[in-house]
DNA sequence: TGAAATGTTGGGGCG
DNA sequence: ACGCCCCAACATTTC
């Protein structure tokens, strides 16, 4: 009676995953392990949902009859030994595709190999593996455009693996940790705003696929760009778990439509495909610019006071607070905001993209690696099809276009909340008398904005004339 | 998935 | 009736 491994990583999910479903179809025992690595924990928020992440998986497994066996330490040291206790013959498991994960993986699998085990390892998280699309001269993409094309040629609509019916029990004597264990959630309980939406887990990420398919789907190219709305799918923290996979959400879509709406989500779902294509091909880029001309640019990251009134959503602008405080109470910002945010940090503040960008990694409970780092590059403008340098947000304008009555800002800056709209996005310019109306003196009750839009906006494009060169 | 500066056009007020 | 100016609305260019 053959005995295999499930190493479960970021597929936390039993439907349409290919490693589980191979090894039930192969072996009469299956063991499914998920191992903590406390050298390579994730994100502070990213670890309080993977706690109920966990939890869930864990209710589903025994659901079907399994069980799940959680360990910590070094992965490569733990299958070691699960395999010397069980008596594995073969692991399995579904890849991950960042330059540390493909490192660690490439040396288990080796070494597991040299021993006489059998390993095999499945696509379960992405619709194309980034080594299957190439340019006609066979390079890997560099703009979205063409890669979105040929990811379409392609097919985009991969077969679904159904949820296993039952699975195998695994024996009792086979040991491990409680969840409680692993030390995921936080000591204060600063994470109550990020299951608003529901606990995470698969059964969530599926009602939430169900929920938008329904719905906002239709109205996705226009709704999603106002943050007060519910406009948006909200399954990024699902995917960035594997609770969920792109296939099923792809399958989850009517073949025969053509709606702008769905057009436009299919592209957003492109855009991550993209992102870890590019990650793949470009490992350098996770903490370099991929256009090598801003290695020199001069930023400003001594400035760590600025910094940190970003960080806590004390700018002193009203969208961009906003956000601030959305991604701190909830994990989790609209990806409108998000580009504001961004926008302001690198060309208002002229402070790094990879300063911003691991802010985001530690706060998001949706941190992709490659979905961030792509957005960063793009929007300092130093990525693979990035915006230019010059397309500097203004976040007065932006919050005057997408929060039109003002309910975001309002709700995330309540300090503001009886201002007049007329003033509510730019309170610096409000007259005296209409802010002792509303209750407010700049700079107690909100602080004075940090930078003045237009000079460090001038001031932007200036600095990135010293690093600009014709090719 | 930008914003600001600059250019163009056309209607209406008015002498 | 005509020319002139103003300016909104839109288009184009520039950063």
């Amino acid at each position: 009676m053959s005995t295999a491994i499930v190493w479960f990583r970021r597929d936390l999910r039993l439907g349409d995953n290919p490693a589980l479903t191979a090894a039930l179809a192969s072996s009469a025992r299956v063991i499914p392990v998920y191992l903590h690595d406390p050298h390579n924990p994730g994100g502070s928020a990213g670890r309080a949902w993977l706690y109920h992440s966990l939890r869930s998986l864990q209710q589903n497994l025994n659901r079907h009859g399994s069980r799940l066996i959680i360990r910590q330490g070094e992965p490569g040291a733990l299958l070691d030994e699960l395999i010397a206790q069980t008596g594995a013959t073969v692991v399995h498991w579904n890849r991950v595709y960042d330059p540390d994960g493909i490192r660690r993986d490439s040396a288990i699998k080796a070494a597991l190999i040299a021993r006489g085990l059998a390993v095999h390892s499945y696509n379960g998280s992405l619709l194309h593996e980034p080594w299957n699309l190439a340019t006609t001269g066979g390079e890997a993409f560099r703009v979205y455009t063409p890669f979105s094309k040929a990811a379409i040629r392609a097919g985009i609509r991969p077969a679904v693996l159904p949820c296993p019916a039952a699975l195998p029990p695994v024996p009792p004597e086979y040991d491990g940790l409680t969840l409680e264990a692993l030390q995921l959630q936080p000591r204060l309980c600063w994470d109550q705003g990020f299951y608003r939406q529901g606990l995470p887990g698969e059964d969530t990420a599926l009602a939430r696929l169900r929920a938008f398919v329904d719905d906002p789907l239709h109205r996705y190219d226009e709704a999603r760009n106002f943050p007060d709305r519910p406009g948006t799918s909200g399954l990024s923290p699902h995917l960035a778990f594997g609770e969920i996979s792109p296939g099923q959400i792809m399958a989850a879509l009517p073949a025969d439509a053509d709606n702008p709406g769905q057009t436009v989500f299919i592209r957003e779902l492109l855009w991550r495909e993209f992102a870890w294509h590019l990650l793949y091909h470009y490992p350098h880029t996770l903490d370099h610019p991929l256009d090598a001309r801003f290695e020199a640019f001069p930023w400003a990251d001594a400035q760590a006071e600025n910094f940190r009134a970003w960080q806590r959503g004390l700018t002193g602008i009203p969208l961009v607070d906003a956000g601030m405080r959305e991604l701190w109470a909830t994990g989790w910002m609209h990806n409108r905001v998000r580009m504001v945010v961004a926008s302001f940090l690198t060309k208002n503040l002229l402070i790094s993209w990879q300063q911003g960008a691991a802010w985001f990694m530690d706060t998001l409970v949706d941190a992709d690696l490659a979905n961030n780092t792509l957005g960063w590059q793009w929007v300092a403008g130093c990525g693979a099809d990035a915006a230019p340098y010059f397309r500097i947000f203004n976040p007065v304008l932006q919050a005057q276009r997408f929060d039109p009555d003002g309910l975001y800002t309002r709700h995330w800056v309540p300090e503001l909340a009886r201002l007049p709209l007329t003033w509510l996005h730019r309170p610096w310019e409000a007259p005296t008398e209409v802010l002792t109306e509303s209750g407010i003196v700049p700079g107690r009750d909100y602080p004075l904005p940090l930078v003045d839009l237009q000079q460090s906006r001038v001031r932007a494009l200036e600095t990135f004339q010293t690093i600009k060169t014709y090719k």
